[in-house]
DNA sequence: AATTTGGGTCAGCCTTATTGACATATCTCA
DNA sequence: TGAGATATGTCAATAAGGCTGACCCAAATT
């Protein structure tokens, strides 16, 4: 291999803005899809799907939320949101209260069966995640958050660490 | 707060076991979702969608794969998998031969463009991820992707790795 | 020769998302 | 007060990417 495109194999080290790290793109696939893929298990019993359970999840996480507000977080479009939104209410999970200050807006709750469900989902989650952490260095939920959170756009950022950060 | 329920907050820590990482759990979900929106949207641009760069990815890294061994990849059905491999052997980004020992099988290979659009889409990736690792830690990379291995299922683990160290 | 394996395909269905258009109630501000 | 902006809801059509089930063929294996 003598070929003008052998070089780069002879270099020491790329800079680090032109290496293709290709484990870390592809274990965040493979980590993705078997991450959400416990929670899809345990949706399906309620003909839900993974737009209820991030819902259902930033719901609960933020309680009197606002559908503006979930949009925002959710970034898609209100009438995928309504949708699922509507599910869950009408099934009994989520319950919507009109603003008392704003009457146009929708402040959204876990009803308890809501709560019940996004608990039991958030604890199957973090069991995977704990199991990774077991054996691992210390430092690794920490790096890992830092990593992770520099992934997002960077425009994102601030509102995802706020959203993070408060409760 | 004197009821049973204050116990656990005045624990200092509960058991890893129990414990609910948030930030975990809701930065692998935007951390996600910004990462594939960067080649979703140069994708947009050839008519194809985030299951055709899967199937392209894979197929760049590692040039031969089988069908069998690509839908063991994927997890999906050969009929999810034929209607996105049809578009892209149709359009020329993908090439089949047939086995030479085997005859019943379909060697997958790149074509000239199919590697061009794989290595715009995964230096588009790389960017992200290089950027994330620029400030950070240096053990951070490492750390990263044996955290998200690890998070994969223990039964699926032992072909990702496999997949990933070859090459 | 019979069976298994690798791959292809038809048909129908579901979920999650989109765009565009429009309706209603409420709030804000000049 | 009246005009316009805002928060939400809803109808209709479309697309992507999955799924199941039922078949088919050709080649390999036994």
């Amino acid at each position: 291999m003598a070929s003008p495109s052998s070089d780069a194999e002879d270099l020491p080290l790329r800079p680090s803005s032109e290496a293709v790290p290709h484990d870390l793109i592809e274990l965040l696939f493979f980590a993705y899809r078997d991450f959400v893929g416990d929670p899809d298990r345990i949706l399906a019993d309620y003909g839900f799907g993974r737009a209820h359970h991030r819902v259902l999840h930033f719901v609960q996480r933020r309680p009197g939320l606002t559908i503006a507000e979930l949009l925002d977080i959710l970034q898609i479009t209100k009438q995928s949101l309504n949708r699922v939104l509507k599910e869950l209410v009408e099934k009994g999970y989520i319950e919507q209260r009109t603003g008392r200050q704003d009457k146009r807006q929708r402040h959204l709750h876990t009803t308890p069966s809501g709560q019940d469900l996004a608990l039991r989902l958030v604890r199957l989650q973090a069991k995977r995640i704990n199991r990774a952490l077991e054996g691992a260095a210390p430092e690794t939920a920490a790096i890992a958050a830092r990593y992770l959170a520099a992934l997002i756009d960077a425009a994102e950022r601030p509102k995802v660490e706020r959203l993070l950060d408060k409760p």
